[in-house]
DNA sequence: CTATGATGGAAAC
DNA sequence: TTTCCCTCATAGC
């Protein structure tokens, strides 16, 4: 489930592994076996929207990217024997880890680094996550308020559940543009989208619906989970409503045509 | 069991 | 606009 709050959680779980420590890495699948070489140590690990930075000391920082396939397993002792693409087998401190999949594994130097954080737009996960950027620079844009949440330099570390989930829960047709929807709207968006991350930092899921709107109470199931996110052609939990559908910025877009009208 | 689509984004057309 | 990364959860048989 790599948005955001997945590549936080990974950067603190790795922090927690690796950092401090000397590290042996490999490339079972070869298409990394170069740079995997250089790596001698992790002195740090951070999360910049869904990128992944290792501070490496003298060769700079492994830069990843999940993708939509990437993922990371992990575990204590010897490593397995590699089975199938392992891209990067990190091992050290007692663990091991291994990436499959992702869209980017590389090494970066310091103007690399500074190159992606420069195109990011403000990480609302990250202390440095300043809510003004987003505000100014989507109130300004007469795109969709849809295609700016899912723009990265916008706003960094949002994808294509939280973008659905947090327009419906601030009501906001999906279509109308960063500069009608204002910047009062645009900040409590902002805020409420720390809140969601931050819980999904926190339990590893991604969990949006209030209790008042879930069917039951205590533990939420999948299937209730989301407001709009992939239930298109069902109820609106609110209103009853069918859930539309449609392809914004790339990706398909769920919202409820009544809670989300384009009058509010 | 197989088929399908997906939480992303860069590169190739 | 399409392809790619080549994983994984889910749906359907």
């Amino acid at each position: 489930m790599p948005e955001g709050h997945t590549l936080h959680r990974l950067a603190v779980h790795h922090a927690g592994l690796f950092a401090g420590h000397e590290v042996h890495a490999d490339s079972p699948q070869g298409r990394f076996t170069a740079g995997a070489a250089r790596i001698q140590q992790i002195d740090a690990v951070e999360a910049y929207g869904k990128h992944l930075l290792y501070d490496l000391g003298e060769p700079g920082y492994l830069h990843i990217h999940l993708g939509l396939y990437g993922t990371f397993r992990d575990g204590v002792g010897s490593p397995p024997e590699p089975r199938g693409a392992v891209r990067l087998r990190l091992v050290g401190n007692g663990s091991w880890a291994e990436l499959r999949g992702a869209t980017a594994c590389e090494l970066y130097d310091d103007d690399q680094r500074g190159l992606l954080c420069d195109r990011l737009g403000p990480d609302p996960l990250r202390a440095d996550g300043k809510a003004a950027p987003f505000v100014v620079r989507a109130g300004h844009s007469r795109a969709p308020i849809a295609g700016l949440l899912m723009d990265q330099s916008v706003v960094a570390g949002v994808g294509n559940v939280f973008r659905a989930e947090a327009l419906y829960r601030a009501r906001l047709d999906p279509y109308r543009s960063g500069r009608d929807v204002g910047d009062d709207a645009l900040l409590a968006l902002w805020t409420d989208l720390r809140i969601l991350l931050r819980a999904g930092v926190r339990s590893g899921r991604i969990v949006t619906t209030r209790p008042a709107d879930r069917d039951h109470g205590g533990r939420v199931t999948r299937d209730q989970a989301h407001y709009v996110y992939r239930r298109a052609g069902l109820p609106c939990r609110v209103c009853g409503t069918e859930v539309r559908t449609a392809v914004l910025a790339g990706r398909n877009l769920f919202w409820c045509p009544v809670c989300q009208s384009p009058a509010e």
